[in-house]
DNA sequence: TCACATATATGTCTTATACATATAGTGTCC
DNA sequence: GGACACTATATGTATAAGACATATATGTGA
């Protein structure tokens, strides 16, 4: 499947625009796709556990966003097995227990690839939006 | 399911923030979700066959979207079920047969839709560029 | 004790999308 | 005339992202 370079042991590195198969998605992947760069971007500015992510995304979006809290917990084991993200449960006592997530420098560099496909599609949206103008009575 | 006004034969009218059954959906419909109202800005600067949309859409959007040519045709089906377009066979002889899609005025009422939304999609995808640049070193 | 907030997690269904493939007509180049 | 490319519509199928429901446990305040 992979043509890897036989030097590089490791994973291929994941791209945001194409799925662990390799298979290419179009503008990054998954439906809306903003889910997995807001985490990203949320704990780029610092570690976090998943229940203070579901905050961060929406306030960061302007309500915009609200995260599934099954589908984003899903989502931080997966970026785990996949190396963009680490855990470990924290000690603290009081109420239930948290497990903080770290970025890894993998995960840095995944951020730094979304932003170059959030620029894309800003700019695609831009597009559509102003060829959209035209066509309907504006508001 | 719906709680349809008893004086209101039709069906509830379709938003593209909702499914067919209701269920609400997050910024717009499914994924990317710039295919459908790609293809319904197209519509509305003129009828058009289905070949031609696929072009009009890359062009719509600097290239970035380009539609699958199967999932095109199964959205103009699902669009002519819904009401949004209709379609005519074109009697024209050089070639192979060409079905014309035209948009109606329920067509047209759900593209004013989107583009509300598609605003609001940019709004969040602004923020989030944002608030990302600020974590990744600037290119 | 009951409700509510915090916190993590699984089950499951739907559906857009990505890719492959089938079909048929038309033109052209050798 | 056969290979090939382009136009045009369409189906088959696998994947994975939501969307929603639900389960669990801890702690707090009324």
């Amino acid at each position: 499947m992979y043509e890897s370079d036989p030097g590089d042991i490791s994973r291929p590195r994941r791209r945001c625009c194409q799925a662990a198969d390799g298979t290419q998605r179009q503008l990054g992947r998954g439906r809306g796709a903003l889910l997995e760069p807001a985490l990203l971007i949320a704990l780029a500015r610092s570690e976090a556990h998943g229940y203070d992510l579901v905050r961060a995304i929406e306030e960061m979006t302007g309500g915009d966003v609200v995260p599934d809290t099954g589908g984003l917990y899903r989502l931080l084991r997966r970026l785990e097995v996949e190396g963009v993200v680490t855990s470990s449960w924290q000690e603290s006592g009081a109420g239930p227990q948290r497990r903080e997530y770290r970025l890894t420098d993998e995960g840095r560099a995944l951020l730094a690839h979304w932003m170059e496909h959030l620029a894309v599609r800003r700019d695609a949206l831009d597009r559509l939006i102003r060829a959209g103008m035209e066509q309907v009575p504006h508001a």
